[in-house]
DNA sequence: AAACTGCTCAACCGCAACCCC
DNA sequence: TGGGGTTGCGGTTGAGCAGTT
């Protein structure tokens, strides 16, 4: 009980504290967190200096870059197989902290439950969800339904025993897979596609590439779609695609029973994330799917979170 | 140009697991 | 073996920034 009486500093860290912890993490190594302040080191507790070690002072950290489209789509992918393990999730992203990926994620998931808000739902629905890893506008937009796409899918995989299981194959799916449903073996392939864009690509995709994308838990098998997905999937060059959507309301739209919202291409979130910026063509098949949220179908499995299995 | 809105990021909190005595 | 201390993790919050109106 004495050391409640020392003060213990919160809030932002000063250069010198953190050159403080660093020298301590030199000496001593990434431990003894709570030594630090029982050193007089610094008035942090050890689980401020550990996180701030973490999360901001540990080598080989992105800081202050966004996420590449493979970070992305990895991120997308653990999510659906590890559920909100973000820790887990994080040891697949180097250079990212467990914290990078839930805001990452967390961020996605506001965005997205704010574009599916209908005049009708309460406003502070979204902000009632106790559980970002859940799909809280699921319960809030009843009408939305399941793509069909997905739903054959499931069917279509079930049916298939190359496919480890059935549920962890529909949540792996991504739609530029299927976009691209060309692409032979997707982990395989990359780091040919990062590169293949590496001129649009922040500065710190070079650092990036100095640290290869471990293997993925489960290694993504070459996709087969279902009839139905193929045909859905062959529509995305149909220009009259888009006339599904046109110009009306995406969130009426999804209200009256979602059609298919599409996560943007792999090439979309390319150009879009690495830029940062939108574009300003209004309705170009890829603002188009700009308008869309980025993970719309990473919350469309029925099931329960994976961190429940 | 100012106000507003949304997004990102850093940091804190509580809880659970782990470790050591 | 139990208890206390430490560490790790996930959820949440708030400040600051950037973009939009």
């Amino acid at each position: 009980m004495e050391g409640e009486r020392e003060e213990i500093k919160k809030g932002p860290w000063k250069a010198e504290e953190d050159e403080v912890l660093i020298n301590h993490v030199n000496k001593y190594g990434p431990r003894d967190w709570s030594s630090i302040r029982s050193k007089g080191l610094l008035q942090r507790t050890g689980k401020s200096c550990r996180l701030r070690w973490v999360n901001k002072l540990r080598p080989n950290l992105k800081n202050g870059c966004k996420f590449s489209s493979e970070e992305e789509r990895l991120v997308i992918e653990l999510q659906a197989q590890f559920g909100n393990k973000w820790a887990r999730i994080a040891t697949y992203l180097p250079g990212r902290t467990d914290n990078d990926v839930k805001n990452f994620w967390s961020s996605r998931q506001k965005r997205l439950a704010r574009i599916l808000q209908t005049p009708s739902s309460s406003p502070s629905s979204s902000q009632s969800h106790k559980n970002p890893g859940e799909v809280p506008f699921l319960h809030d937009f009843p009408t939305l339904e399941v793509p069909n796409f997905s739903a054959s899918m499931e069917e279509d995989l079930s049916s298939k025993s190359s496919y480890i299981d059935n549920s962890e194959m529909i949540k792996l799916v991504g739609l530029p897979d299927m976009v691209e449903p060309n692409l032979p073996a997707l982990e395989t392939n990359l780091f040919q596609l990062q590169f293949n864009h590496a001129d649009q690509k922040t500065p710190c995709m070079e650092s990036q590439s100095q640290f290869p994308f471990p293997h993925l838990p489960q290694p993504q098998p070459a996709l087969t779609l279902s009839p139905e997905s193929q045909e859905l999937v062959a529509r995305l060059d149909d220009p009259n695609f888009f006339d599904v959507f046109g110009d009306r309301d995406v969130s009426q739209e999804l209200g009256n029973g979602a059609q298919f919202p599409v996560e943007p291409t792999f090439f979309e979130l390319e150009s879009c994330k690495s830029c940062g910026k939108r574009k300003e063509n209004p309705m170009t098949p890829d603002s188009f799917f700009d308008d869309f949220p980025t993970d719309m179908f990473d919350h469309m499995e029925p099931l329960p979170s994976p961190s429940e299995w």
